[in-house]
DNA sequence: AGTATTTGCGCC
DNA sequence: AGGGCGCAAATACT
């Protein structure tokens, strides 16, 4: 692989440029559709504006697809007692037959019809509980936490109480140990490359929602530890880096960025310029955060120029791209003919305001994009070098280790979780010293390999432990 | 009865 | 009126 090139800004419009056939659907089920996919790849990046770029967003896919599958054979080392106590102690213990609620639950479900003063009021439907609700005099247009959370009546605590115990029942209770954890081992499905952006998606198992009440519950094996780092603030590092805004860079340089910008002096708190900086990458225009992100555009001009443009871009109909060049979706054509027909002359004041809502939409998702999917890819690096260093490693005896699962990984480093900007790695515990420093060092060679120049710090929170934190 | 959509909430 | 998702349950539709 290839240094990339020095470049205009990635949300250029004219950036990869190429033409190629429609893209097969699917992976390839044949060596012939295999080597028809490698052939129009080459057409691709030979007719790319930066093949350099391109050649490594596809030698990261593949590596990436490759490590989706050395998880699922892997699986992420899971003590299913723990995970068991944490339901236990929450819920009450399980009962024993499927649609006997447990008795933590039950108990909230009672406080709330206490306070509704309805005794049969149904609380799993939102409609009914919507009912319930205002029959009582709580005057919300929803049943969500957040709005819920806005009113003052007795019914409020029970109800947000009723509503976390469900979910954790129902998303990851004990049905769901039954379902995804066997042999000491959580196998969820990921779909690397399945999100718009390029980020991964799952497909069952719901690896990348796990709750951090959870997070216990991912123990390493006896004589083994967890090596887990997560990336400080990636997409904010990324917007730096791609956009070249030296101020930003400074901010983060050697410390958490968010704090960087505070010491500024352009915002007074961490958690202000925490949201700003969301804000800025999002698109929000209203709010605390809306109010801020004007600060951000004086502070950190180049970075904002970027998102705004690729903002910009995608109001008008126009595709932007990632910094290794994928491209976002082109403008359906209801989309357009929403923005035609809104020009014409005897448009509506509807038509023209639902046109400018839909562009506004479409500005705030490839405003994101830009940044999403290239943080995406600088996790991809990240990971594949992990990979590439972990594989040097010598695998200690298994009858020293008492590894759980299954002969590939026996005795060795491997990737045990992933998670956009976070990783963890299963390792002899006579490793994880080296290992921890072959992360870290990880992060080193993805920034230079994206960025080159390494105007940028990527900062890893990096802990060695026997169970994953909660946060 | 089976499928599609909506709601709500978990994660980044 | 801040971006991207997956999943369970209830409801709506065919």
């Amino acid at each position: 692989m290839q240094a990339p090139e020095p470049s205009p800004p990635a949300a250029s419009p004219a950036l990869f440029d190429f033409e190629v056939t429609p893209p097969s659907v699917g992976a390839p089920d044949t060596i012939a559709e295999a080597l028809a996919e490698f052939a129009r790849q080459r057409v691709a990046v030979t007719a790319s504006s930066h093949p350099g770029r391109l050649s490594l967003l596809l030698a990261a896919e593949s590596a990436g697809a490759l490590i989706a599958v050395e998880l699922a054979t892997a699986g992420v080392p899971w003590d299913a007692a723990e995970h068991d106590r944490i339901l236990s102690e929450a819920l009450g213990p399980r009962p024993a037959g499927v649609f006997e609620k447990p008795i933590k639950l039950a108990e909230a479900g009672e406080r709330v019809r206490e306070a509704l003063g309805d005794t049969t009021a149904a609380i799993d439907s939102p409609p009914k509980l919507l009912r319930a609700l205002r029959a009582a005099g709580v005057e919300v247009s929803s049943t969500s936490q957040w709005e819920l959370a806005e009113h003052d009546h007795p019914v409020i605590a029970p109800l947000l109480t009723y509503k976390k115990l469900a979910r954790l029942l129902s998303a990851n209770g004990w049905s769901w140990i039954d379902e995804w954890v066997h042999d000491g081992r959580y196998r969820p499905v990921y779909v690397p490359g399945g999100v718009v952006t390029g980020r991964w998606a799952s497909s069952g198992g719901g690896a990348l929602q796990l709750p951090r009440l959870l997070r216990p519950a991912l123990r390493a094996d006896p004589g083994w530890k967890l090596v887990t780092a997560d990336v400080s603030q990636l997409e904010p590092r990324v917007l730096a880096a791609m956009s070249g805004d030296r101020a930003m860079a400074a901010a983060g340089r050697g410390k958490d960025l968010y704090s960087g910008i505070v010491e500024s002096g352009s915002i007074a708190s961490r958690a202000d310029a925490k949201l700003a900086m969301l804000g800025a990458m999002y698109g929000a225009t209203s709010g605390e955060s809306g109010r801020l992100v004007p600060t951000l555009r004086r502070v950190f001009p180049a970075a904002m120029r970027l998102v705004d443009q690729a903002a910009d871009t995608g109001e008008r109909g126009g595709t932007v791209t990632t910094w290794l060049g994928r491209s976002s979706p082109t403008a359906e054509v209801e989309w357009q003919a929403m923005q035609a027909a809104a020009s014409l002359p005897d448009a509506t004041r509807r038509d023209e305001e639902a046109a400018r809502r839909a562009a506004r939409d479409r500005g705030r998702f490839t405003r994101n994009f830009i940044v999403q999917g290239t943080a995406a890819e600088w996790a991809l690096a990240w990971l594949a070098e992990i990979r590439r260093r972990l594989a040097a490693f010598d695998p200690v005896e298994p009858a020293h280790t008492a590894y759980q699962s299954g002969p590939v990984f026996a005795g060795l480093p491997h990737l045990a979780f992933f998670l956009h900007d976070e990783i963890i790695v299963h390792t002899p515990a006579v490793h994880a010293d080296a290992v921890a420093a072959a992360v870290t060092e990880s992060a080193y060679a993805a920034a230079r390999l994206l960025f080159g120049d390494g105007a940028v710090d990527f900062l890893l929170d990096l802990q060695i432990s026997d169970r994953a934190v909660k946060a």
